[in-house]
DNA sequence: TTGAAAGCGCTAACAA
DNA sequence: TTGTTAGCGCTTTCAA
């Protein structure tokens, strides 16, 4: 009952921060007015709401995010599941994300899980740890069951191409058919007849629907890869090095050869390069992403784009509205991403159709001009 | 004083989580066993603990940490401000430093500053509103006043190469001589005079290092760089294009040139191959960081290493030893890390001294065999 | 429209 | 060795 004088807990040595109470000292209200103020409810009393800015401003005043946190249950966090930060596609989205979610007062926490179950489930214990509001899990198919801990917790996700259903969880549909059409029309127009294809690890999912795509758009118009100018590779530069020396080691190799990811073309670029062989006049490539280095390999990539910037801003909105608006009753739960074809010089007709069809053609030159 | 009934407060729709009373009841304890416990305090009963560790179990209970941080003081998150995520460099260094973070059971803020003022604020701004236990300031020299409110709050910082001295502060001393050292005097093994170099961004504090360290490596073996042969870049591929043209430009040009990252050599390589010069036959590059790329350019590069993995675990560690010792008085508040040259196939002889001094010397091949 | 006060889940001081 | 309890800084209910 009676109030034991204690030695008041001094956490860490001098990192006494301002709170609440100061200010509301500084200002002469409540710290409740303080409170309403910083959170622009609209009954504050306009003379009073100017003083507590005042003051804040004055005193330099910032709010204490975990005490926010605690009360509120609203970590104003939101977890951001990656495959592997090294493949430059994942800064790229990254960097968006972080920017629309920072403008949006929400703070980003990255998981990078190399594919790797075990750190999945680590990157996923410590999203459940800092109670982040949200998940945006951009693995692109690797949908675990692991990720039921964030369901059963009602914790909103989005998933791109996939996930599972279920109220809470919205899904990005990426069109990839369209950039892939785009990308098969401009070999096909070029003359190519024999096209190939390096995939990404098709367990994932996005890995089958690019491929499967690329088939369906080549089907389209007649065309069928042989089997062998299908070759699985890993979305790494490595991996696309090896796809490409086996797909060489077929005894016809296709003229065009499309790949899943732009690390995979690049791979592919450096073995033919190695080889010998030139791009686009021996054989032609395309990528797909439009990470920024593919404007700057040699030559500049043609490629499928797909923008990180398109993806991270759906990605964000899908998880801020369930977050913010729980009870809204038909939110969107599948939000569109397109992609498009962005020609550069890995593509050219192909060996000895350089004058077909009645038209004539002019022939690239061998090395870019320098300007 | 009478205790009011009130409705209790559910924050979010059905997530309530499990707290330490929960695992209490279960265990038959009270919350101060639990929570002595999961701290490991000595003093708890063999009996009760393992009692506890069931529950916890059992329930697959763990502590929030917005209660923990509140209560103690310490956030367990660290800040890391870095210059640009899309540098191929600071993915493999974030990657680095959230792993040892992660496994001692801290959390990171990432901070892309984008070399802006005012990114860089913003950054700062987030980083104390989370309340970081530290900061790791890798932008490489770019030493803001913007960070004096980190050091007025007693947050312990980390910086590279400088960084305001200040009990709290520690900087990783970056041995650039030894590497660059080792490349510049590869380049005069080979029988190079003629050195040119290609900086960063100069008003960075480690970009006028590595270029200080070229010179005097080059002055110990009496070799003086013309004027026209030190070009400024920006640490960018489009960068690395820029000063090598402009390097070229100049009536002679340097048989090899050093440059002070790899993302401004793989620039540099680009514009020669545009120019039909082929590397090393015509001119020898040497880059500097050996990220992962490096390997898989055309031709692969030589360049000098400094480690990721050595300065993400130096400066967690500074960090975290002012963090956890605060009182701890002769703290180590330098440390090393060093560079050193891995040799690839972007450095050869110059042209016209593949036969020099008696030796007799194997010109190297144009292109490389495929394996 | 404002203020007092009850917690959010936890740690640690103090009492037993 | 254990339990009781006072806060950490904030939001929000309730009463005024």
């Amino acid at each position: 009952m009676s109030a034991v004088k204690r030695k008041p807990r001094q956490p860490v040595a001098g990192r006494k921060r301002l709170d609440i109470r100061d200010v509301a000292h500084h200002a002469r209200v409540s710290i409740a007015t303080v409170s309403r103020t910083i959170n622009r409810v609209p009954t504050v009393d306009q003379e009073l709401a100017k003083r507590v800015w005042k003051a804040i401003e004055e005193l330099n005043y910032f709010p204490n995010t975990q005490a926010r946190a605690l009360v509120s249950g609203r970590s104003h966090l939101m977890g951001l599941l990656i495959s592997e930060i090294t493949n430059p596609f994942f800064p790229e989205l990254i960097q968006g994300f972080e920017e629309i979610a920072v403008k949006n007062g929400y703070e980003i926490l990255i998981g990078s899980t190399s594919y790797d179950l075990e750190r999945m489930d680590t990157c996923i214990r410590r999203m459940l740890e800092r109670n982040v509001d949200g998940v945006a899990v951009m693995t692109f198919g690797i949908e675990e069951p692991l990720l039921e801990e964030f369901a059963s917790r009602n914790i909103p996700m989005v998933f791109v191409d996939s996930g599972p259903p279920s109220p809470l969880v919205s899904a990005l549909v990426v069109n990839y058919r369209h950039g892939i059409r785009e990308g098969v029309q401009h070999l096909a127009a070029l003359g190519h007849r024999h096209l190939g294809f390096i995939s990404g690890p098709l367990q994932q999912r996005s890995c089958q629907l690019r491929k499967a795509a690329f088939l369906d758009c080549c089907a389209e118009i007649g065309l069928k890869p042989l089997d062998a100018w299908l070759v699985e590779g890993d979305h790494t530069l490595e991996g696309g090095m090896r796809a490409m020396e086996r797909l060489l080691a077929a005894k016809e190799h296709p003229t065009a050869v499309m790949c899943s990811n732009d690390m995979t073309a690049i791979g592919a670029l450096r073995v033919l390069s190695h080889k010998g062989m030139n791009v686009p006049e021996d054989l032609s490539i395309i990528g797909f992403d439009d990470i920024h280095l593919a404007e700057f390999v040699h030559p500049p990539l043609t490629t499928v784009r797909m923008s990180r910037t398109d993806l991270a801003r759906a990605a964000f909105e899908a998880l801020r509205s369930h977050i913010e608006k729980p009870d809204q009753p038909a939110l969107p739960s599948r939000y569109p991403v397109t992609t498009r074809l962005t020609v550069r010089q890995s593509t050219s007709y192909p060996p000895g159709v350089s004058i077909s069809n009645g038209k004539r053609t002019v022939t690239r030159k061998r090395k870019t001009a320098a300007k």
